[in-house]
DNA sequence: ATAATATACTAACACATGTTAGCAATGAAA
DNA sequence: TTTCATTGCTAACATGTGTTAGTATATTAT
């Protein structure tokens, strides 16, 4: 009988979760079947219902790991007695850092919230809204005492957001430059795009 | 019996195409079914065959078109004799118009292109893949002859078309500054952070 | 060793899906 | 008016889906 091998530290369910990142962001949520994701965990499809309620209890997990982790992050820069520009520049190097070592449940996380159902899906994007509340925030403080270019501070969220995610294409790229450079790279015209001068 | 209106000069097709780029935007490839399509256009869900030939060409006619009005541009922006930082904010433009203009069909060519299969699938990759080389070698010269900050070309590619399709947020918020300023901003951030000072 | 719990399996269900066949109504051409 | 191609409808199909029931096996605790 095959059992779902664990590593220390991991309950079943966790294998099941981590390897659900990597099917719903490969196939998109819809597309990934149970039996897929069995499959790839290397157990029949209804063993699965042994360590999880349902499929999408499966991405409830994901999108809110992720976000609990940005808010969380987002507490802290917030606390800080930095800079308006330091203060942004610690939130994209967050992000970037996430989007290269937590890759697969950071674009689920992005991409496939929608598939959630209410409760779910309006609280995920309240704290979406929020967040981009909160970093707008800071930006426009920045603005405020000459730090920062004057600009629409939620484009600027928007725009070093989207950006991010665009590690995506980094990721499915063969010519990969390393990853500290591509984040060099990506606070240079991000940050560097911002900065008054 | 319900039949298809259609405006002058566009074929019943192009009302279910139309129609289903809207839908294919909101829910995703996957989760729009043939049957919501139907109702979308006001019709049975078999009605549709007498028009298309299967679901996925509807993607195909979507992903493609788009497609090909971002190459034929490339084309045109590359034969003109400007300099490299106009021609980078050229391509800005027409992205970010099309982001705005043509939303639903640009999107799902972005987001749902994955759900294509082979050849179509090899070929719109193989386009996509061209298209950003010729960017990235258009900003490779800029950066050759000082136009251009000294940075990883592919890098800010894959920023500045990642960060435009953050349009699709603007649409979707409450609170939309209008699309010249949110245009104006975004080159601000997005030209401006390259060009070199 | 025995009991109890956790985990797996097989079989099946109810439902949604894309699509086809066959036929009826409509509009344009003769 | 008759003819013919278009476009719609109903019914049905084969397949894939998430999930449950019931049962067998493996692991852990006594």
């Amino acid at each position: 009988m095959a059992r779902i091998k664990i590593e220390k530290n991991s309950s079943r369910k966790e294998v099941i979760v981590s390897k659900a990142a990597s099917l719903f962001r490969e196939k998109g949520f819809k597309a990934a079947s149970m039996r897929d994701l069995a499959e790839a965990v290397g157990v029949e499809a209804a063993s699965l219902y042994n360590h999880i309620k349902s499929k999408t209890e499966l991405l409830h997990e994901l999108c809110f790991g992720v976000a609990n982790r940005f808010m969380h992050h987002m507490d802290q820069v917030e606390a800080k007695k930095t800079s308006s520009i330091a203060k942004v520049e610690e939130l994209v190097r967050f992000h970037i850092n996430e989007m290269i070592h937590q890759y697969e449940e950071v674009y689920v996380s992005d991409r496939e919230w929608k598939h959630l159902s209410d409760p779910y899906l309006s609280n995920f994007q309240n704290q979406r809204r929020m967040y981009r509340k909160r970093f707008a925030a800071i930006i426009e403080a920045g603005i405020r005492n000459k730090e920062i270019k004057s600009i629409d501070a939620p484009t600027a969220v928007l725009i070093i957001l989207h950006a991010i995610s665009g590690i995506e294409s980094w990721h499915r790229s063969t010519q990969k430059i390393n990853a500290e450079e591509l984040t060099n790279n990506m606070i240079t015209i991000l940050v560097g795009g911002l900065t008054n001068v």
